[in-house]
DNA sequence: CGAAATTTGGG
DNA sequence: CCAAATTTC
């Protein structure tokens, strides 16, 4: 075993972050097509996150997600090292320990990262180092597409339209056959010394209906496609079905990448509905818009979109009803029974999504940001770009805003989207008990409630007229009549 | 410029 | 049927 290429070739650091996988990964190809030895990596540097370090849900699935990729990784003859940051210093250390003469990535788009990457690439190429980043987690990079004035999109239509103009899939890169072992040092630490995994096994419940990991995302998507895609377009709309890809966490740790998604949906034209694959393919599409609008407008994550909302006037928290809100315990089933499936799982189904969300910013009349911090610390599939986006879209301080005078009824949403009260059940047993259509609003028959479901809140903690008038009065206030 | 269009709603 | 403002062409 002597005069392989391995023995001669000089090694790169591959640098795993929001990438783990090993096909249609442009960073490890770069290293392997480049004839260097990679040297697969991880660095833990939660602080750089700045105010978005990531929460516990996400850090529970990183971990498995990062065994995976280690397993997939030996199988292909490497391993991945881990290290704790800060990312700069730890890069630089390898680079004199290994003698490694290139650094390659995948990028995010994160504001903190965006800024500490571009940092950490002028200096390794201050040093004589070659460093380069790649595309790996969209279908277009966020400064692609422009409107013709040369401005970024603010609306999603216009900009979805100028992607499909645009359209042109990467091609597919298989995972490499065999991967150049690298032999030495340093070993960096175990998987277990960065404390992802929560230590008392809350996280239990999530494990039975997710596979993180690369395997486990082309097992989604092969679930989604001989499954939720036909009548996706009207199916995921219903909590109580399987009627969603569930892909969302996958494609957050880039466990597949989107354009093998938007490929395998391509394919099933003449099979699937057309309009089904459209409406998924849309939302690939609303994905990449928040990274467009979060690369273009990163005060977002704190600030209004709309800064006309920067003076309105939120209700002041009630610690007491924030918490009821994050426990599920409003008195209003649908949104209960939605923050509950999140507590439980680190996920909640979207249409649900935006019933709690409009409950806290209109009928409580929160500030949407109480909603995505306790997103970003609960979902397993929390996304800066996402969760930004869709918070400010309900709270109708956002790009392609709701009007104001939008505002979801709970009740009405869960007659129309859970109308056999099965998800309510589900994750809200104690009212299991209730008829329908009592179920769906129990406060509607305070004795029943008291004597079927004596653990229940007896009512909301906001009523939902009263609710609806307060948030339409506070919204006229900014209008200004 | 003016016109058309605009994720998922409510009553 | 209603409700508004802004974006984009």
């Amino acid at each position: 075993m002597s005069g392989t290429a391995a023995d001669t070739s000089p090694p790169a650091l591959v640098w795993f972050r929001n990438d783990l996988r090993l096909a249609d990964n442009p960073a490890l190809m770069a290293a392997i097509e480049g004839g260097y030895v990679p040297i697969p990596i991880h660095i833990h540097a939660p602080d750089e996150a700045g105010d978005w370090r990531p929460g516990a849900a996400s850090d529970a699935w990183r971990h498995r997600s990062l065994a995976a990729l280690d397993t997939a990784l030996r199988k292909h003859g490497s391993r991945l090292r881990h290290f704790v940051g800060p990312s700069l210093p730890t890069l630089q250390s390898l680079v004199a320990a290994t003698g490694a003469e290139a650094v390659f990535w995948n990028r995010r788009y994160e504001p903190a990262y965006e800024r500490r990457d571009t940092r950490i690439k002028q200096q390794l190429r201050g040093q004589g180092l070659r460093a380069e980043s790649f595309n790996a987690a969209l279908l277009f990079e966020p400064w692609m597409l422009r409107t013709k004035q040369g401005d970024p999109f603010k609306v999603f239509t216009p900009f979805w339209r100028a992607a499909l103009a645009a359209w042109r899939l990467a091609p597919g890169v298989d995972a490499p056959k065999a991967i150049p072992p690298w032999r030495e040092g340093p070993e960096g630490v175990p998987l277990a010394a960065l404390k992802l995994q929560p230590s008392r096994g809350w996280d239990r419940g999530f494990w039975e209906a997710w596979e993180p990991g690369e395997a486990g995302a082309h097992e989604a998507l092969e679930t989604f496609l001989e499954g939720a895609l036909r009548g996706y377009g009207e199916q995921r709309d219903f909590p109580d079905r399987a009627g969603t890809s569930r892909l969302s966490p996958h494609l957050h740790f880039g466990e597949i990448a989107p354009w093998r998604v938007a490929a395998a949906l391509e394919a099933q034209r003449g099979g699937a509905n057309g309009q089904d694959i459209d409406a998924a393919l849309r939302e690939l599409g609303w994905r990449e818009f928040a990274h467009h609008l979060l690369h273009h407008f990163p005060h977002t994550t704190e600030q209004n979109f709309n800064s006309r909302f920067d003076g309105f006037d939120w209700a002041r928290v009630s610690p007491a009803t924030l918490e009821a809100w994050q426990q599920g315990r409003t008195g209003v089933p649908i949104v209960d029974a939605g923050m509950r499936e999140l507590w439980s799982t680190g996920w909640m189904h979207n249409r649900v999504r935006m019933v709690v969300a409009s409950y806290l910013t209109k009928h409580l009349g929160y500030h949407w940001r109480h909603g995505a911090r306790w997103f970003w610390d609960t979902l397993v599939d929390a996304d800066l770009a996402n969760n930004t986006m869709g918070w400010q879209w309900v709270a109708g301080t956002g790009a392609d805003a709701a009007p104001y005078f939008r505002v979801f009824n709970p009740l009405t949403q869960a007659e129309k989207f859970d109308g056999q009260g099965r998800y309510i059940a589900r994750w809200v047993p104690e009212l299991a008990n209730l008829p329908l259509p009592l179920r769906l609003a129990p406060w509607r028959e305070p004795g029943e409630l008291r004597r079927l479901a004596p653990a229940y809140p007896p009512h909301p903690v906001v009523d939902l007229a009263a609710g609806r008038e307060a948030a339409l009065q506070r919204y006229r206030q900014l209008r200004g009549d």
